[in-house]
DNA sequence: TCAACCATGTAATGGGTTACATGATTTT
DNA sequence: AAAATCATGTAACCCATTACATGGTTGA
């Protein structure tokens, strides 16, 4: 649903092919939502029929393989502010490793320690990318109101990274203490803990 | 790729037919996988047909409209435990409300600070839902493994929660700020901001 | 001229969402 | 007997993902 909306927004920041936008994604808009080229080549011929965006008028290109810039129309502009202002309710959370916990529950902890340490160290990494872009981008001053925002973007962004490594931590402190326990079981007899 | 794990772990935790599973999908696994009922019946299915589990033989159950128990077989947990320990990166985040924080700067905030209000408004209701399931459910001892493992996922949730809270009060303030700043711009001329 | 790369696209598949259909059971 | 509810499904559509196809440009 909000697709046509990101390639709006990009185009509006800067007029792009195709796959322009798809690099723009992946270092800038896709950290918050991501696209793969097909969905942008897709979705950019469906807000060109709607008439949202049109070609740039370049020195001609009608054939395959031939590079061609889009520009946003007002139609689209107005179609974008419309959406920034419309309800929409937040998505529930979709997890997978949070439901691996919850199966772990019903099938044992085996290889899971190993999973979760392994996020915790993507999570780390992905966290000290966006304290780059922070610090490159929002070092200092100048600050638009775009400047702004789009700092406020990425703070969550940094929040979130560290949610993530902060309960990773403690994941992992429970898992371990779990193989604690049951190595104590093994030797002890696993009448102990029940 | 996760609905059949997601369906496993139900069934492993109690046999249940599609629209028991439904229900409890409704009000604990679909906290962090949510699933309709049509996806559900769908899965249940394909599961059955591959092996991975069974109806559970009941006085006779052939047509539509009667009820259909379903249990784990074998095969279906052995699957179960192998995802646990599987190898799988994290999705990318992927939200609109911070799409649209990046689409207000190139079309304006005009409306943005409602909807930010009424966001803060729905996480702070699930915030507080999840907290009354933790003091329910894990007021105090007891703590079996399985027990510590759902804890641990509701406290996800529950930080996740608090995560959204504290960034969308930053936010909402910083809304408020540039909205000032724009009547300010209105009295003195906007070349003082510019 | 051939390989590498830039650029745009098509096709197939699968999961998720919404709307609708149908049969069985219980309640009034 | 009618209405409500329980229960299982079908169909259509959209979005995302993966694999593949094709044409154009540039440099070894």
């Amino acid at each position: 649903m909000s697709l046509p909306y990101a390639i709006l927004t990009a185009l509006l920041e800067k007029p792009s092919s195709g796959l322009e936008l798809t690099r723009r994604f992946d270092k800038s808009i896709g950290y918050f939502w991501s696209a793969t080229h097909q969905q942008i080549y897709r979705e950019l011929g469906k807000l060109e029929e709607s008439g949202a965006i049109r070609a740039l008028p370049g020195p001609r290109q009608p054939t395959r393989g031939q590079k061609k810039e889009y520009e946003v129309l007002p139609a689209g502009r107005d179609e974008l502010a419309a959406w920034v202002a419309r309800i929409e309710d937040p998505k529930p959370i979709r997890d997978a490793l949070l439901l691996r916990l919850r199966a772990a529950g019903v099938v044992g902890t085996e290889g899971l320690e190993a999973e979760v340490r392994r996020h915790l160290v993507l999570h780390r990494a992905q966290l000290a990318e966006y304290r780059a872009i922070e610090e490159r981008d929002f070092g200092e001053g100048g600050k638009s109101e775009a400047d702004r925002l789009r700092h406020l973007v990425l703070r969550a962004g940094i929040d979130l990274e560290r949610f993530w490594i902060g309960w990773l931590e403690t994941a992992r402190a429970e898992l371990a203490d779990m193989r604690a326990g049951a190595a104590a079981d093994a030797r002890t007899g696993p009448a102990a803990t029940a």
